[in-house]
DNA sequence: AATTGAGTTGACATGCAACTCAACATTTGA
DNA sequence: TCAAATGTTGAGTTGCATGTCAACTCAATT
C-alpha cells in the first residue's frame, strides 16, 4: 500500500495547491507538511487527516487508512460500548477483507432500513 | 454506567486479593491500583486494562467500555482498513445500541460460517 | 546574477498519557 | 492494643504525539 506521504503529495498536487497553500488552510506550518509527504514523521493525528481530506475535497478513508489511526469521535463514541468493543475484538481477530466490510457496511444499513 | 475505578475495586475484591497484589501480577505499582480505584487518575492503557482482566479472571468489555479505549491491537489492525474506516464512521455516526452490536456480532460470524 | 517561490531539514517546544516513588494514613486481626 | 497489612496522596518521571521555528537549498524567472 502507497505510503501516507506518497497519497498526501498526490492528492496535494492534484488538488494544484504548494505545501504552504494548504499549511495554512489547515492552520499548521508548511515545514509538518513536508516532513510528512516525506515521511520524515509519522502520519499526523486523525482529525488533521480529516481536515487536510477537507482542504483537498477528496474522502478520508484512503488518506486515513494510510495514516493507520481512527478518528477521536470513533474511539470515544465506540471505545464506551461493550457491544461495541466485542464486535471489534471479534473483527480485528478476523482479519476482514475489503469485500467482507462492504458486507458489514450493508448488514449496518440493513439494521435501521427494514 | 458505574466507573471504571467502582468496577475495578468490585472486580478486584471478588478476586480476593488486595490492590497489591494485582499490581505486582500485572507489573504495576500497588499506588497505581489505588489512584484508578478511587478516580484520581484516568482509566490506564486498553492493553493494560486487558492485562487486569487476565489477573481478575473476567471478560474484558465491561472494563475496557468503562476505560473508554481501544486495545491498541484492534486501533492497528482495523485504522489500516479503508472498508473498516468507513464502517466505523457510519456506526459510530448510528450511535447504535447494545443490541444493534449484538446484530451486527451475528453478521459478523456469518460472514464466515455460511 | 539576483530574486522569488517552493520545498527540505535539524533543533526545539509543549502537552499529555501512563505510569513510579516516597511518605503518610487507615484498617484489621492476633 | 498495636504491629503488620493494606490503602491513599502528592510529587516526580519518561516517552511519545504533534507539532513550530529558523535556516537552509534548489529551480525557475526576471
Amino acid at each position: 500500500m502507497a505510503s501516507f506521504g506518497d497519497l498526501l503529495r498526490e492528492e496535494r498536487r492534484k488538488a494544484g495547491i504548494t505545501q504552504r497553500e494548504l499549511a495554512a488552510k489547515a492552520g499548521l506550518d508548511f515545514s509538518y507538511i513536508s516532513k510528512l509527504e516525506n515521511g520524515r514523521i509519522p502520519p499526523p493525528a486523525a482529525d488533521t487527516v480529516i481536515a487536510i481530506c477537507e482542504i483537498l475535497k477528496i474522502q478520508a478513508e484512503k488518506l486515513l487508512a494510510a495514516s493507520g489511526k481512527l478518528p477521536a469521535g470513533v474511539q470515544s463514541g465506540l471505545g464506551t460500548s461493550p457491544g461495541a468493543q466485542s464486535f471489534l475484538q471479534n473483527a480485528n481477530k478476523m482479519n476482514l477483507t475489503e469485500a467482507e466490510w462492504k458486507e458489514l457496511n450493508s448488514s449496518l444499513r440493513r439494521l435501521r432500513n427494514d
